[in-house]
DNA sequence: CAAAATGTTGACCAGTTGGTCAAAATACGA
DNA sequence: TCGTATTTTGACCAACTGGTCAACATTTTG
């Protein structure tokens, strides 16, 4: 048995990986339940009975699938530095998650999927973990408001705002495909100048005086 | 056959609209194919077999409820009046699509969910009647643009952004929830006024004058 | 190289699901 | 009230799905 031998042997971990990769395309494509673990292996070219030996049951692979992806999902937001420009700061975030939405659509799709079921597995972190880092987060957002380099208001709406913009970009791939013809890169350019232009510009507090000027 | 029969009795009227009503509930909350007859009937009161008398499959309830709600969904972009004041008129549609997001989740949800999938059932419908609506508001939008009343940008984005950020508070409720307890009330004011106080700044253009005052 | 460990799979199983059907129950017009 | 049309449902079916298992194949190791 894989999961309890001391050692994961090279085979194992091929495997392993292949399963949970090929998995975030299936599982982000038809939900959980959409989703059959015979689609998996067809997908990571392997028997059923075989993705079963790796992972007992198709909840262990959507877990793992899950875990694999969270933690790349959300990093971008560790990185907002209470200690660097406000709006820079912002723009850089803004960025980050624009490119992850771009490179990684699978990802927001799976985070999509998982919440809009009611997010039955990762429920419990969100009230955690990521609650506790979005709160330190929260944190930043308010000194800077009380320096008046942002205007002020519930800061969390900031993040929302953030969050939905640029995920839409992956989770209504197909929609902005059948509205919109032009060839992804010129999209995806003209989403970032967008939301530079006027999320930031309409961020400016009264007392701004950054990287970006005067206006 | 109820679908044969000329005239609709008071007791198909009544089952049919029940099962369309309930289904909403159903397929928003667990998707297409996470959803079952079973749980249908249930949450509309009756039998399975009953249900299949009234939709002659899972698939035809599941297109009567997009059908009742999409309408319903994208009314208020219609609205949006080239003869208005610019600003005013993106506010208007703006707090028309909150308070959808507040009152219908689960119709964002219906839509969510089958985008998500890959717009299986509505792929059509985007590509031909809301394309057209669409670029039709885009002609608007560019004639502000041209006027100087709202900043210069590819102006599909600014749709992007006003239904990602709305539907984003009924399609991500949950974790919404566990990232902030204020009542709902609240939550939905200080939404509007954030998007109000960042988006509205952020698109005033060079000659813009309108009911909002220059700053 | 041989045996022990690990990897692979077809066949199979039980539970679920969408859908059918005949028979019973109910509503309704004359 | 009675006969016809409509409504309702339990029993049933075939396809699908997650998961098991014994037998076979391959890899690793002493």
């Amino acid at each position: 048995m894989p999961g309890i031998t001391r050692k994961r042997t090279r085979i194992q971990a091929e495997n392993e990986n292949r399963i949970v990769s090929t998995s975030l395309d299936v599982f982000s494509s038809y939900g959980y339940r959409g989703s059959t673990v015979d689609q998996i292996a067809e997908a990571a070219g392997m028997s059923k009975a075989n993705v079963l030996y790796y992972f007992k049951s198709k909840n262990d692979i959507y877990l793992a699938v899950l875990e694999d992806t969270l933690e790349n999902w959300l990093n971008p937001l560790t990185e907002l530095d209470a200690e660097g420009d406000p709006l820079l700061e912002i723009q850089t975030y803004i960025h980050a998650k624009l490119k992850l939405s771009r490179t990684s659509p699978a990802a927001s799709r799976l985070f999509a999927n998982e919440i809009l079921q009611g997010a039955p597995m990762i429920g419990p972190y969100l009230k955690t973990d990521l609650k506790e880092m979005v709160d330190g987060k929260i944190a930043i957002l308010k000194k800077w408001m009380q320096q008046g380099e942002i205007k002020t208001f519930e800061p969390i709406h900031l993040l929302f705002m953030i969050w939905s913009t640029t995920q839409h970009y992956a989770d209504f791939a197909i929609q902005i495909a059948a509205l919109d013809s032009s060839p992804k890169t010129k999209l995806h350019k003209d989403a970032e100048m967008f939301i530079d232009t006027v999320l930031l510009e309409g961020l400016k507090g009264p007392n701004y005086s950054g990287a970006f000027g005067q206006q």
